[in-house]
RNA sequence: GCCAGCGUAUCCGAGUAGUUAAGGAGGCGGCCUGCAGAGCCGUUGCUUUCAGCAUCGUGGGUGCAAAUCCCACCGCUGGCUCCA
């Protein structure tokens, strides 16, 4: 299996630290609002590759985090005059639930910042008495100077690219904290509390952590010196991946993560979409009008490197494509059935065997999502091909075989969530007794319009149809008796 | 300025040297329908019967062979400041 490591700039073959075990971190969210399509494109795409490192037997430890203190929020807090708790808690919580939606599994961990503070004070300490940090005026700051590979970190140095040149732009950038560091290049480790903020005692007085050390603190203490695979979004490949490697590297002595995975972003008239922009789209919004497997099915149709561009009707193709899909697995499902040997009903199960090969196989090369749904879609079209066009009849062993092929493609693209309930979407159960009685009344004015038609009293049902597509009920009319 | 990346048919979006440039959307034709939608099948660069000729931002180069490698140029995006 290969998988492109930004560290190196190119594809490389995927040999974890301890054989059949992943250590995995993924940079997650600061939560000060409501995420954006920008954030679930992330999430999905560290999750395929969450399901598939699983699928492909490796016990997967996956840590992600929440930033529930930093700048933003405590802004947030202040204009609005709640606790900064209540405003992360709400978040947190909404988070959760759209990723439950976007049938995005569990990580191992979701620590937040403010789990470790002790942690992180302990970090800085010891990064202080290594000489790697020094304390001004009640803050932390890391020296740069001490890491001498900080330059090279995820950025590709040219022989005529100096240092100092980069650190003359430093100088014309950064006017900020340049009176209590040594160097522009420095980062805060620890804040030294401003009035009204909410504050941590620690041994250089009451402050608050920075920003690049809780994941550096989380990873030491969930997933040990080093780990495997480091994710995130590629905005976040500087300032923070590369401080986070100093310090860890700094603390530890060792190499941190051995690879590094940054996903591309979700683009809005192909600029990046993001809350200072005010150019995002929340998926709270978003799933009004498409049900989350549509906007999944979408976000996995691009590659997770490259970038998506998204406008409001984006989602047309994808809803169209992903109702296709489950109209071919209801098909089969209800398909008739025939006992007579088939050469046609014997290809098509090797196709499906073909098929899952061949995704499995643009999967291991970098997560190739695109093109293993077009696998997917390939196959699915011959089905319906034969099934629909061709009368093929099919037996139990084929729909087995096609059943299991859902699941598998269930485990790894977590687009077929309705298989965990053992309901198909379009055969709707529910115990629910309100539900009951909703689906009876429907049944009852359907079976009422099916006589209407019966006797041809077209103009009539025509007007119920609108009705009932008024309400959100699409009927679909078969052949009038 | 430096770093990363992108430019592919009407649109979205794969492909990074070797028979037909994946897949989808839209268009067109067909099936189905009382009608419609949805769904399904086919088709969708050009000239033409067979067949031939093009084509992957532009211009060069290397190769038997280039969308794919190299060079130059043009255009776009992102990072270097809080960011997924």
């Amino acid at each position: 299996m290969k998988v492109y490591n930004s560290l190196t700039f190119q594809k490389e073959e995927f040999i974890p630290l301890t054989s059949g075990k992943v250590k995995m971190y993924v940079c997650g969210v600061t939560v000060y609002g409501s995420p954006h399509l920008g954030h679930a494109k992330s999430a999905v795409a560290f999750d395929l590759i969450h399901r598939f490192l699983k699928y492909k037997g490796y016990e997967v430890n996956i840590v992600k985090n929440y930033t529930d203190i930093d700048d933003k929020i405590i802004k947030a807090s202040q204009e609005s005059n709640e606790d900064y708790r209540i405003i992360s808690d709400r978040h947190i919580a909404e988070y959760e639930e759209i990723m439950e939606l976007l049938n995005v599994e569990k990580d191992t961990r979701n620590p937040r910042a403010t789990e470790v503070i002790d942690l992180i004070i302990k970090f800085a300490q010891e990064l202080i008495s290594k000489g790697n940090a020094y304390e001004r005026n009640g803050s932390v700051y890391f020296s740069v100077k001490s890491f001498p590979k900080y330059t090279s970190i995820l950025q590709r140095i040219k022989e005529h690219n100096t240092e100092s040149e980069e650190e003359d732009y430093m100088v014309d950038q950064d006017t900020a904290f340049g009176e209590d560091k040594l160097d522009k290049r420095d980062f805060a480790l620890w804040k030294k509390m401003k009035e009204g903020e909410p504050y941590w005692e620690s041994p250089w007085g009451k402050g608050r952590p920075g920003w690049h050390i809780e994941c550096s603190v989380m990873i030491l203490n969930y997933l040990g010196e080093r780990i495997d695979i480091h994710g995130g979004g590629q905005d976040l490949k500087f300032p923070h991946h590369r401080n986070e490697i100093a310090q860890s590297e700094s603390y530890t002595g060792k190499e941190f993560a051995k690879y590094f995975l940054h996903n591309g972003y979700v683009n809005v008239n192909n600029e990046k979409m993001s809350k200072s922009l005010n150019n995002f789209f929340t998926v709270a919004d978003i799933i009004k009008d498409y049900d989350p497997m549509v906007i999944r099915w979408y976000l996995i149709s691009s590659h997770y490197r490259s970038s998506n561009n998204y406008a409001p009707d984006s989602l047309e193709p994808a809803k169209k494509t992903y109702n296709r899909l489950i109209n071919t697995i209801k098909k089969v499902n209800d398909a008739e059935f025939s006992d007579k040997p088939s050469k046609q009903l014997n290809d098509l199960t090797n196709k499906i065997t073909e098929s899952k090969d061949k995704i499995i196989e643009a999967m291991e090369d970098d997560f190739d999502t695109p093109v293993a749904l077009a696998e997917l879609l390939t196959l699915f079209r011959e089905i319906n091909k034969a099934l629909l066009q061709e009368g093929l009849k099919i037996n139990q062993s084929f729909k087995d075989q096609f059943f299991s092929y859902i699941e598998f493609i269930e485990e790894i693209f977590g687009i077929f969530p309705f298989l965990k309930s053992k309901t198909l979407p379009f055969s709707t159960v529910n115990d629910d007794e309100k539900d009951n009685l909703i689906k009876n009344l429907i049944n009852l004015i359907i079976e009422t319009r099916s006589k209407l038609r019966e006797k041809k009293l077209f103009e009539l049902s025509d007007i119920i149809r609108d009705r009932l597509k008024e309400l959100g009920l699409d009927i679909e009319d078969k052949k009038v008796k």
